[in-house]
Formats: C-alpha cells, sequence, structure tokens
RNA sequence: GCCCAGGUGGUGGAACGGUAGACACAGGGGACUUAAAAUCCCCCGGGGAAACCCGUGCGGGUUCGAAUCCCGCCCUGGGCACCA
C-alpha cells in the first residue's frame, strides 16, 4: 500500500492521543539525569504567533522531545509574561481589562503551539500576574529589601512644573511638556531600586564558565563596564571646598589643564564666582531642561561654561580653571573630571572650542611625534615631574600609589552599571509589598499577609497626577502600620514587568507550591536550566536580571548554583516577502523604507514593476504575517517543522520561502512511500535475525544515528535534516537493489522513524503505528550507535601531486601509510604528473589521502 | 568611532587545516500520462571537444596542503555610542 503524507488526518489524531496518554508529563523518576530546556518566557500579544515565532519553540521541543527518548528526566514548560506594559498600553487601547484580555491571548497562543505538536507540560503553565504568582515575587521583593538590594532613592526624573507630574522621556518634546508646553525640568523623584551593581563583578567573573554565544557576553561585558583608575581629590582655590575626580588615566595628570563638573555636580553652585553666576546657572538650567535623550542624541558639539574658580592638581601644585559641562555625566564616576586635551579627545575639542591650553604629556616609546590628541597608553611620559620617563602602564601603578601614600585618594574600580529602577507608577504589574508610615518608615508588609492584591478597578489608565492610579483608593492606601498600629500609608507602585520574568524558570520546577515559591528540593534538582532558547534582544535586560536574582538567592542559601542558565542560544529571524510602492506626490517616506507599504492585494493588482519587494520581520503592522494556523492547515505542522529547521542554521535569519516548504512535502512523502511499501515485510524481531552481513545499509543506519544525535546535541538541525534525508535516500537505494535483508531493512526503518521523531513527530507515530509497532515513539529508546558498524569495509583515498587532486582511489580501510604511499606513487596519474621532476616528500594521510611533493 | 557576527553555485546552505559545493530549492532533459499535476531517472560553479585550467569578498603571509589559521583592506547585518 502506497501511503502519503496527509496531515489534516492524522496530525489532529495523534496530538489527541497524545493529550489522552498524558505523554508530555514531566517525568521526575528517581536515577536519571535530568535535562530543562525552555525557550523565553513570551508576552501574548494580541497578534498570537507567527510563523517566525516558530523559530525558536521548534527547535526547542526537538531537543526535549530527542532527550526525552534518550531517557532524561525532561522538563519542559511555557508561562506567561503577563504583567507590564505592553499588556496594559494594549487592554487600554482595546478597552478590556488587561487580566481578562492576557488570558484570553494566552489560550490562543496555547492554541497555535499545540497543532505545531510542541511538547509542553500544560500542568506547569504560568501567569505572572495570577496572585498565586506574584505573591512570590512579593516575597522575592521583600527578600531583596531585608538583604539591603531594595532600596527607595531619590533619582532625577522629568518633572512638567505645571502639570506637577512627571513624564516619561517619550513624553518631553523639545524640552517641552506635550500637554501644556512649559519647559520640563529634571527633578528629584522618590523611586524604587534593586541594587544590582553590588553584583557587578560578580555579573562578569560568572560569564567566564557559560555556554552562551559569544557576543551576547561582550553586551553583558560592555553594558557592566568596568574600568580600572584612580579616584582622587582636588582642593578648590581660596574655598576648603574639595572634589573627588575619577580618571582611568591618571599618567596624564601633568597634562590636565582644566577640570569640569557636571551640571548636576552639588558643588557648582557653591563654589561659582559671584561674577559667573548668572551664566553658570542659565547654563545649569538648560542642561536641566534637556531631557536625557535630547542630550544624547545632539551632535557631539561641546557646550560648557566657566565657574570663575580654580583647583589645585595635586601633582603639580599648579591652579587650573573649573568648567561646567554637560559632557561630564553626573551618574558616572564622581561627575566631575581632570581635563587632559593633549590625550583624550573629548577633553581636546572642549580645549579648542574654550582656547584652553593643551599640553602633551605623553609621547610614543620610539619619540616619534604624533598629532593631538594622541590617546594611545602605548608610550611615556613626558614633562612629568618624577615620572617623565615610565611607561604608561608601569606610571598608572605608580601614581596610584602616590595618590594613596598622600591620602588623598586611592585605585578604584568603576562600573558602568546602574541599579535596576523597578517602580512603575502604573496599574498593571506586582504591587510592592511596603507601607510608608511616618513614625515607623518603610515597613515591609508582613509575609502572612501576602500577596498584596491588585485592586480590582474600573479606570486603570495612568492618572495625571504622576502617581499610580493605585493611589486614588483609598482603601488600598490606608492602612495600619504593622509595627505600630498606627495610621500608614501603602506604597501605590507597581513592579516593573522584569521583576516577574527574574525567576519564572525557578517557578517551573515547583509551580503548585503555596508554601514557598520555589522549594528547595525542586529547584536543586532541575536548575541550572540547561538549554535557555530566545531572541538576541535581552542580552542586558532579562538575562542580566536573572542572574542577579540567581546570585541573591544563592547567598540567601535558597539556591546551590550562581547562573541560572547554563546553555543559551539565540535563534534568527524570519522575514517574509514585503510590498512597497513608489510615493505619490505628496507622500513621505518611513526612514529606512524603499516606499509606502502596501497590502498583497494591492501589490497583486499592481504593474510589477511598480512594486519593490523587501524582506522584513513578520509583523502585524507590516501585514506579512503568516499565522502557524495558516502553515498547518496548508503545509501540515510536521512539514512545517522540518522546513523551519532545515532551511539554515538555527542562529541565522531565513527567509519564508513556500516552494522551500513543498521540498519539507516532498521529502515526507518519500518517507511514507518507502515504510508503507516495505509495512508487509516489515519483522519486528529483526534483532534476533540479524546476521553479520548487510554492513552496508548498517553503516548508513549507524552513521545516520550517531550524526543525528550528536546534531541535535550541537543545535546543529539543519544538518541534522539533510543526514535524515541522506539516510532516507541510501535505505530507498539499497531497498531497491535488492542487496540488503529483512532484518538489515526493518533496522534501517525503526531507526528512521525514531530519528524522524522529535522533528515530525505527528508522521513518526503514525508511520510507528503503521509497523504494528507499540507506543508511541517519544517513549521509544532513542537508538544508540554500534561503533563497531561505523567503520567501513573501504576507504576513498585522495591522490594530490603538490596539492591538486589527481586522482581517487578504493583501497581497503586501515591500510597503513608505507603501502599507501607505494600504492600512490604507482598510480598512472602520480606518474604522469611527477615526471621529469624530483619526488620530495610524500605526506600520507591514512584513510583520508597521499600528497606527493615534487622540488 | 568602538565591539560582535557574516561574505562559498541561479537560490538556501555543507565542509576535524586534507577530494569545495553534502542535503535541498529553482532550472533543463527524459520516462509514465490523452493531457496536466504527482512520481521516477539523468544533468546542473565558470571555461574547454578533451586533456586540463580557473574558482569560497579583495591583497599579502604561514603550510606538503587554506573556505578554514595569521596580517592589512572592502562590503553586509546587529549592538553600544560624550562612561573620563
Amino acid at each position: 500500500m502506497s501511503l502519503r503524507y496527509e496531515p489534516g488526518e492524522i496530525e489532529p489524531k495523534w496530538r489527541s492521543k497524545w493529550v489522552e496518554a498524558n505523554l508530555f508529563r514531566t517525568r521526575e523518576e528517581p536515577g536519571k539525569p535530568k535535562f530543562y530546556g525552555i525557550p523565553y518566557f513570551p508576552f501574548p500579544s494580541g497578534a498570537g504567533l507567527s510563523v517566525g515565532h516558530l523559530k525558536n519553540y521548534i527547535p526547542t521541543d526537538v531537543i526535549c522531545r530527542a532527550k526525552t527518548m534518550q531517557d532524561y528526566n525532561v522538563l519542559h514548560a511555557m508561562g506567561w509574561d503577563a504583567f507590564g506594559l505592553p499588556a496594559e498600553a494594549e487592554a487600554i487601547k482595546t478597552k478590556r481589562h488587561p487580566g481578562e484580555m492576557v488570558r484570553s491571548y494566552a489560550a490562543t497562543y496555547k492554541k497555535q503551539l499545540d497543532i505545531v505538536g510542541i511538547s509542553y507540560d500544560w500542568s506547569r503553565e504560568i501567569n505572572s500576574s495570577d496572585p498565586d504568582y506574584y505573591r512570590w515575587t512579593q516575597w522575592i521583593f521583600l527578600l531583596l529589601f531585608r538583604r539591603g538590594l531594595a532600596y527607595h532613592g531619590e533619582n532625577a526624573a522629568n518633572w512638567c512644573p505645571k502639570d506637577h507630574t512627571v513624564l516619561a522621556n517619550e513624553e518631553v518634546e523639545g524640552g517641552l511638556c506635550w500637554r501644556c508646553g512649559t519647559p520640563v525640568v529634571k527633578k528629584m523623584l522618590p523611586q524604587w531600586f534593586f541594587k544590582i551593581t553590588d553584583y557587578a563583578q560578580r555579573l562578569i567573573d560568572d560569564l567566564e564558565g557559560l555556554d552562551w554565544p559569544e557576543g551576547i557576553k561582550m553586551q553583558q561585558r560592555n553594558w557592566i563596564g568596568r574600568s580600572e583608575g584612580v579616584r582622587f581629590e582636588w582642593k578648590v582655590v581660596d574655598s576648603g571646598k574639595t572634589f573627588e575626580a575619577f580618571t582611568t588615566r591618571i599618567d596624564t595628570v601633568f597634562g590636565a589643564t582644566f577640570c569640569v563638573l557636571s551640571p548636576e555636580h552639588p558643588l557648582v553652585s557653591e563654589i561659582t564666582d559671584p561674577a559667573h553666576r548668572v551664566e553658570v546657572e542659565a547654563y545649569v538650567s538648560r542642561a536641566a531642561r534637556l531631557s536625557d535623550q535630547d542630550r544624547l542624541a545632539t551632535t557631539h558639539e561641546k557646550t560648557g561654561v566657566f565657574t570663575g574658580v580654580y583647583a589645585t592638581n595635586p601633582f603639580t601644585g599648579e591652579p587650573v580653571p573649573i568648567w561646567i559641562a554637560d559632557y561630564v555625566l553626573m551618574g558616572y564616576g564622581t561627575g566631575a573630571i581632570m581635563a587632559v586635551p593633549a590625550h583624550d579627545e573629548r577633553d581636546f575639542a572642549f580645549a579648542q572650542k574654550f582656547g584652553l591650553p593643551i599640553r602633551q604629556v605623553i609621547e610614543p616609546s620610539d619619540g616619534s611625534r604624533v598629532e593631538l590628541p594622541f590617546v594611545s597608553e602605548e608610550g611615556k611620559l613626558a614633562d612629568s615631574g618624577d615620572f617623565t620617563g615610565l611607561e604608561c602602564d608601569d606610571a598608572q601603578r605608580r601614581m596610584g600609589a602616590w595618590v594613596s601614600s598622600k591620602g588623598i585618594g586611592e585605585p578604584k574600580v568603576n562600573y558602568r552599571l546602574r541599579d535596576w529602577l523597578i517602580s512603575r507608577q502604573r496599574y498593571w504589574g506586582a504591587p510592592i509589598p511596603i507601607i510608608h508610615c511616618e513614625k515607623c518608615g518603610l515597613v515591609p508588609v508582613p509575609e502572612e499577609q501576602l500577596p498584596v492584591l491588585l485592586p480590582d478597578v474600573e479606570s486603570y489608565e495612568p492618572t495625571s497626577t504622576g502617581e499610580s492610579p493605585l493611589a486614588n483608593i483609598p482603601e488600598f492606601v490606608n492602612v495600619e502600620c504593622p509595627k505600630c498600629g498606627g495610621p500608614a500609608k501603602r506604597e501605590t507602585d507597581t513592579m516593573g514587568g522584569f521583576a516577574c520574568s527574574s525567576w519564572y524558570f525557578l517557578r517551573y520546577c515547583d509551580p503548585h507550591n503555596d508554601r514557598e515559591a520555589f522549594g528547595h528540593e525542586k529547584v536543586g534538582y532541575w536548575m541550572p536550566v540547561d538549554c535557555y532558547v530566545g531572541g538576541a534582544e535581552h542580552a542586558v535586560m532579562h538575562l542580566l536580571y536573572a542572574r542577579f536574582w540567581t546570585k541573591a538567592f544563592f547567598d540567601e542559601g535558597l539556591l546551590s548554583i550562581i547562573e541560572p542558565f547554563q546553555t543559551l542560544r539565540n535563534q534568527g529571524m524570519l522575514l517574509a516577502p514585503t510590498p512597497f510602492r513608489k510615493p505619490r506626490k505628496g507622500e513621505t517616506l518611513k526612514i529606512g523604507e524603499p516606499g509606502i507599504l502596501i497590502s498583497y492585494e494591492e501589490a497583486a493588482e499592481m504593474p510589477a514593476e511598480d512594486v519593490t519587494w523587501r524582506w522584513e520581520k513578520m509583523s502585524k503592522s507590516k501585514g506579512n504575517v503568516v499565522t502557524p494556523e495558516e502553515a498547518v492547515e496548508k503545509y501540515g505542522a510536521d512539514a512545517l517543522r522540518l522546513y523551519e529547521l532545515f532551511e539554515a542554521p538555527f542562529e541565522q535569519t531565513i527567509q519564508w520561502t513556500e516552494e522551500r516548504v513543498q521540498g519539507a512535502i516532498r521529502f515526507l512523502n518519500r518517507v511514507y512511500k518507502l515504510v508503507g511499501d516495505a509495512a508487509s515485510s516489515f519483522d519486528k524481531d529483526w534483532r534476533t535475525q540479524i546476521g553479520d552481513g548487510d554492513r552496508e545499509l548498517r553503516r548508513h543506519t549507524h552513521r545516520a544515528i550517531e550524526k543525528i544525535t550528536s546534531d541535535v546535541d550541537e543545535f546543529s538541525f539543519n544538518t541534522a535534516v539533510a543526514a535524515l534525508m541522506e539516510f532516507t535516500n541510501a535505505l530507498g537505494d539499497s531497498i531497491k537493489a535488492g542487496k540488503s535483508s529483512l532484518a538489515a531493512i526493518s533496522e534501517a526503518i525503526e531507526t528512521l522513524l525514531l530519528l524522524l521523531a522529535p522533528m515530525a513527530p505527528h508522521s513518526a507515530d503514525e508511520l510507528w503505528s503503521h509497523l504494528g509497532l507499540e507506543g508511541f515513539t517519544l517513549e521509544a529508546a532513542w537508538p544508540k550507535a554500534d561503533p563497531r558498524l561505523l567503520v567501513a569495509d573501504e576507504a576513498t583515498i585522495a591522490l594530490q601531486v603538490d596539492g591538486k587532486l589527481r586522482a581517487t582511489i578504493v583501497v581497503p580501510s586501515g591500510m597503513d601509510r608505507a603501502e599507501l604511499e607505494k600504492i600512490a606513487l604507482a598510480h598512472e596519474k602520480v606518474v604522469q604528473f611527477t615526471q621529469g621532476k624530483t619526488i620530495r616528500k610524500t605526506i600520507v594521510v591514512p584513510g583520508r589521502l597521499v600528497n606527493v611533493v615534487t622540488g
């Protein structure tokens, strides 16, 4: 009987059998190794999934299915990053309650993932906006608070003095409030922070042992931004006041011809000379008016103003002018610098603009003349007192020691990383479980009172007061102080969404625990995540926060590991063809777009030459989305899976190409036909029948096992599919040639289905049962390659003369060097190409090649 | 500007320093068919009748041998960007 791949019939059938058998339950059988594989925690958006999103769900599923067959206990779960701004914004737009909305979106995602046959254990599903979950997010907040890692502090925010509200950076247009046109100022406002900076060094150090893409590690290192330097004191002349400056180039200190303070530096108002006050104040308030965005977006044209006062360079005793400029940031180092125009590009530009002296104190070691600014550290000191002549690195050490010995400073490591601002004046998040009491200060909500429930409200839009909408609910706000019993007020800010996603992978291990966030034994068994899969866009947010929390939990004794994600892989994007047309008069193009975006229907109606096609990421707004439903309906889930696996290496961006999905269907049909035709003569008991013969077919079988097993482990799914195709072709040829025994063919067919099972599970199960085999492929044992069957009887040897291929010969495998050399030198092609030349030497690589080198 | 990835046939891509182009897609030819689709067989980097020659972004180098390693460039994609 000739079989065909009929996805519409077999795929729903097998999916319901899997559900019936509770096939995807997490096994926690003693004595087996564990494998924990998950994709990133998605926010279920209203647009639903596209086939592009499946680029990480399918491979993660393949590896988890393979590990299950390899007799691991596997944890493969899914949940919803439900809290946060994207959900709230969408709910406001669609006028729905965010909770109800997210639940319905999540249901759509679940359905979409199910029809592709992804093997999640849905009994462990998590929703971060569920009180049973955020209760523990709040508990973790209190844990961090108790450890001094959560603090309430002042931070400069954009403030509109007329509306009495903070504004998001996006709400400031040209330095003006978007509502009333009043100039926005920076104002210190209380916010909640997590003290991630305490972990800066450990976050760098522990990257070392992780199997992560090198690019992501680099991004984290750069983000944390460690730099070594010296922090030291400058005295303001005739004032008794001092400030500290941080520099990584203490070796250039003799070239410091001025100092610069950040406009926000507290000393500015104290030291400014009365004659310069008006000018300085104007500059400071102008700088305050700029949002960070504008300040960073502007061209690097330097601005600044002189304070009229001087500071003494502790190395030279010389007074240098103190300037104010916004290129010095209050948030980094000390907010004050020594400026060395000869050896720093920014200081150089500033000095040139304002006519400040430029003094060279570093020169190349070979004494050659260079153009300034000379920023290299390869050089030696000049005109630097006792330090003159030293190499830069040596000078840095000695000058650091000199500063320490004088008691005016010390070598210091600085990090670019800032503390993690977690409070949001928004409704849709986990309420921060703190009570403000006039008498007792910040009082944690007692653990037994958790969760602090997010009250159900009619209107949850952000208020004009700049406070969270929760501040308008007296029943929520007014409470008794848990400490003194007096009247107190609840914190009304909620936590940003990244708090929820920083620990969900621990909750999967123990999702129904109502006494703890996660049981020690459960996380001890499952953690760390062995395989974490997602896009590269979370490099410095989620992946950094989750690492920080894991370390804090380790310090608390809740975990015995210091890193949550041992192996991380980033999937490539999937692009879809997207049509654009030429702009008409009066139409403006969006930056980076080749024309005006049009729909597929419009494109079909226009003359082809008027349409420009471009590959774009699938998105609702681009109108180029192919949904899993459409693709499964049209091609089948197994074909879709194989296509996405086969098209390119996992990390690479691919282009959605229908013809190639057809190729996957064609392959599946070849497998169906082959298995269908062989079914009647299939021998379940091939193990007892198999003899010493059939080495050729069996070699193909066992090589396929070896190759596909290692390819799946290494995330090389495209070559795994290719190996499966090659094996199928070889098996077909072997059957056609009629030289193989039924036992060897049966072994090959059974093996083929098992190797196919993680990638095309519906078809594997269908054909498995067609052969009369019991159970599901997922519960069958993964085949093992027999090393004795991997070696070939014969080897093809390349014969080269001077590195050029001249012939190939087939010899019995295992032939030794001497014999290979003898055969090669006697070969007619070798003789022909070495004629009249001296043979200088012969390179023999047994099993591979012989290279005859002439001289 | 700095930091990461990448540049291989018409296309997607293979290739422990060892026969470049596996496996596919598209295309061409043939078989089957009244015909088409599907399927099966053959061809498919360039030049050449062939022997051979040339080919992995460009220029050098190391090596018996380089797509692969080293140096210097050029492009493409991504990230960071006044961090002293």
